[in-house]
DNA sequence: GGAGAGCCGTACCGTACGTTACGGTTCTCT
DNA sequence: AGAGAACCGTAACGTACGGTACGGCTCTCC
């Protein structure tokens, strides 16, 4: 959506859609901001005014107001990407500490204000059915975090730590675990406060309710 | 919300605000209705098209667009309130059974067409700090099938069934063991398909696990 | 240093929608 | 039957906001 260009003009360093320039990131940045602190009202004035920039760069650059709400999303998801769990050894303790960081960098993530201005405002497009917003972010949370944690349970499962088939319903329940009910908490307004302890704990003990209902007694076939 | 008064007319068989009369439990469901087809753009020219009632009716009985849609919103819930779980032989089965209902019942509402198009609204609201529909939602959702399910856990923990020391604890569990993602993809648009045998196949699911986490080896003190 | 592009600030336009007003019709009560 | 209230259908009003146009400033490049 970035870059209307309606001027044959070589005005973008980066070529893809998805790497605006520094000015634009700006913009994006205010857009978050606003969305923070104004929730649901977020208006291309109010933008401008915020970022000091004018209404036609706006335009110039993200086509519309659904462009830039998108860019905005995008924008936001490409600095979460960040975190990467490279592989580990392939030992009950390293297993439990993986899952335990999965878990609360989700919490994290999901309590966040970012997040959680995000999610409403896709919620909100996905009920007008205009716009892909809520793919986006389904795709860059919820099926992100998937395609993360399920090479690490099938490691797990390689190692005979973990036991189970169906590697998209182990991570389904971890995700519960973690979960719970706090997403639709937060969205629906309730203020659940959050802190860095509570979600150390609350991961800790969600690994070890997947870790008794998925893990297996006899990591290594000791018994034989 | 209901019933605004300008003139000193009886006009209302019913005095409690949350409870319409016929013709505007009608007008509450052409919202309901209309809310499931178009999504978010509801607007109260629709409304008064769709019910057959004219605008000035809709302002005279619920103050404005705000009353009409926390009129709607705890019209749905008084509905949703119906189905009681009544105490039940305390042991093992029907406690499963117990639970395995709860599970399914609450995955049957939150994939009802309905409760997204309630829960996206309420969420669009709470975004903008406006009302508290996201209150009444959580109050109606979240927080009744906690209230109703506790009795239940703590029945059964009386039964040396279930063995846990936090009841809220427990059934945040139990919640994120029968949600998972469900809701957050329903929300964000992922077209999930949820028929009957699935939810009854990831009820029981559920309640394996929470039994597996939180049941008692021993249910009767054999043992001793 | 002059031409041109990019951008800021702001005024402007059109539309959608919440809200109000009003004439005409039906129902109720006496 | 007649008065009055409730209500329907629709027109009208005001505003908020998405989108566009334009004047002026600055920076770059020749």
């Amino acid at each position: 959506m970035i870059s209307a260009a309606k001027t044959p003009v070589p005005e973008a360093p980066s070529a893809d859609p998805a790497e605006p320039t520094a000015r634009q990131a700006a913009v994006l940045d205010a857009v978050l901001a606003l969305m923070q602190e104004q929730g649901g009202q977020l208006t291309m004035t109010g933008v401008a005014r915020r970022a000091s920039c004018s209404k036609e760069t706006l335009y110039k650059w993200f086509g519309d107001r659904d462009g830039l709400l998108t860019a905005t999303v995008q924008w936001q998801a490409s600095r979460v990407r960040a975190g990467r769990y490279d592989r580990q050894r392939r030992d009950a303790s390293s297993l439990r500490d993986s899952l335990r960081g999965f878990a609360a960098n989700w919490l994290s993530v999901i309590s966040s204000a970012t997040s959680i201005a995000l999610n409403r405002l896709a919620i909100t497009h996905a009920a007008s059915q205009q716009s892909n917003l809520g793919q986006i972010v389904l795709e860059n949370g919820r099926f992100a975090i998937g395609d993360r944690l399920k090479p690490v349970l099938e490691e797990g499962r390689a190692a005979g730590l973990l036991q189970f088939d169906d590697t998209e319903a182990a991570f389904r329940t971890f995700f519960g675990l973690a979960g719970r009910d706090v997403q639709i908490r937060l969205l629906l307004g309730d203020d659940l406060k959050l802190g860095k302890s509570e979600i150390d704990r609350d991961a800790a003990a969600a690994t070890d309710q997947f870790l008794t209902l998925y893990g297996r007694k006899t990591p290594t076939p000791a018994a034989a």
